[in-house]
DNA sequence: AAGCCGGGGAG
DNA sequence: CTCCCAGGCTT
């Protein structure tokens, strides 16, 4: 049997049952594949069930503001994914009719959908033969074809893509992508694959040379950055006695773009209370008393894929009138890293 | 071509 | 600790 016969014969047996499994519909799966770029099924699926829930079309998701659609992501990490899904619900349910693209060239000119998301909505909504190619599918072809080639550089992901092309099952498009995937989710998974009990055992290439342990090939990893944060968390009493603190929009490109957080001192390294104090009117309008203490003795590390991020924070206590302030119940309006989130969580206990 | 962008779970 | 996840965008 071919390769491609053996996956759909495989994924008729194993698929999982999934929220989005099944559907045709292209807001459904482009939601839901939007949510999944490097990110795995079981920690998005809340998400997408969230989502569904409060936009149950794209023109919902549309009418929302980029602030409710950011504080629904809050925590699932890389949020430009949730800028560009909502200027795309935008211009599909404004520009465009309410209705998604139907080709893989059309679907590839939205915001945020790139070759693997276009093809992956093509071939499950509209039955086109364009082969998905994601972290899995690098897997699965690099053993069971045996091809040491990097897959993170412009010449291994063109051999990759013009491989699983060629291999794809067009009649069964939709099945077949969505079953590869599956495969490389579950039998040949990352990291101790069961091969005795894999339907491919007698054909792949790296098993047979011993060689599944090396494969994928993958360049290099990205260099850490050490950042030092310093978060002031001013508390204050609004005119109605509650206690009230300030948050900042992040505008910048870099992390957590759109986010809030609290004012931020950023230094070269771990600063003490005196520096603190010296630098407090960078960032803070304080006047008349304040009074300023550590909140965490020892930086908590926050690690992001490229960064680690030693925090400190800084309860500033003020009778300063904070213009802008927000009462520290409503910080859960605001969509903040999890940084913040975890902090908060702790602070109000 | 290389760098940047989160957070979490598995081993 | 390390690896990597239904990747895409920017420079």
């Amino acid at each position: 049997m071919s390769f491609s016969k053996i996956i759909l014969q495989w994924y008729s047996g194993h698929k999982r049952t999934l929220p989005w499994r099944g559907s045709r519909d292209p807001y459904k799966i482009w939601l839901s594949e939007i949510i999944l770029q490097q990110t795995r099924v079981a920690q998005g699926t809340p998400y997408y069930l969230k989502f569904v829930e409060h936009f149950p079309t794209v023109t919902d998701l549309a009418m929302a503001s980029e602030a409710q659609v950011l504080k629904l992501w809050q925590g699932l990490g890389y949020y430009s994914r949730a800028r560009n899904l909502h200027a795309t619900a935008k211009k599909v349910a404004f520009d465009l009719g309410g209705k998604f693209p139907s080709t893989y060239e059309e679907l590839m000119k939205l915001k945020g959908v790139g070759d693997y998301t276009a093809s992956a909505i093509a071939s499950i909504c509209f039955d086109e033969p364009q082969p998905v190619v994601d972290g899995n599918v690098y897997r699965v072809l690099a053993r069971y074809f045996g091809i040491d080639k990097p897959i993170n550089d412009s010449k291994g992901s063109t051999y990759f893509k013009r491989l699983a092309r060629e291999i794809m099952d067009v009649e069964n498009i939709r099945d077949y992508n969505q079953g590869i995937m599956e495969f490389g989710a579950i039998q040949c998974a990352p990291q101790n694959p069961y091969c005795l009990h894999c339907p491919l055992n007698q054909s792949c290439v790296a098993l047979q040379k011993n060689v599944v342990k090396e494969l994928p090939v993958k360049l290099k990893k990205t260099k850490v950055r050490h950042r030092y944060f310093n978060y002031l968390v001013p508390i204050t009493k609004n005119e109605n006695g509650a206690n009230s603190t300030l948050l900042r929009q992040r505008k910048s490109k870099g992390i957590w773009q759109n986010l809030w957080e609290f004012p931020l001192l950023e230094s070269e390294g771990d600063i003490d209370l005196s520096q603190i104090k010296a630098r407090i009117p960078e960032v803070l309008p304080l006047h008349g008393n304040s009074e300023v203490e550590l909140f965490n003795e020892s930086p908590i590390v926050h690690k992001l894929s490229h960064q680690h991020l030693y925090t400190k924070f800084w309860i500033v206590q003020s009778n300063t009138d904070l213009t802008g302030a927000i009462p520290f119940d409503a910080l859960e309006e605001y969509a903040v890293p999890v940084l913040l989130a975890d902090f908060i969580k702790t602070y109000k206990i």
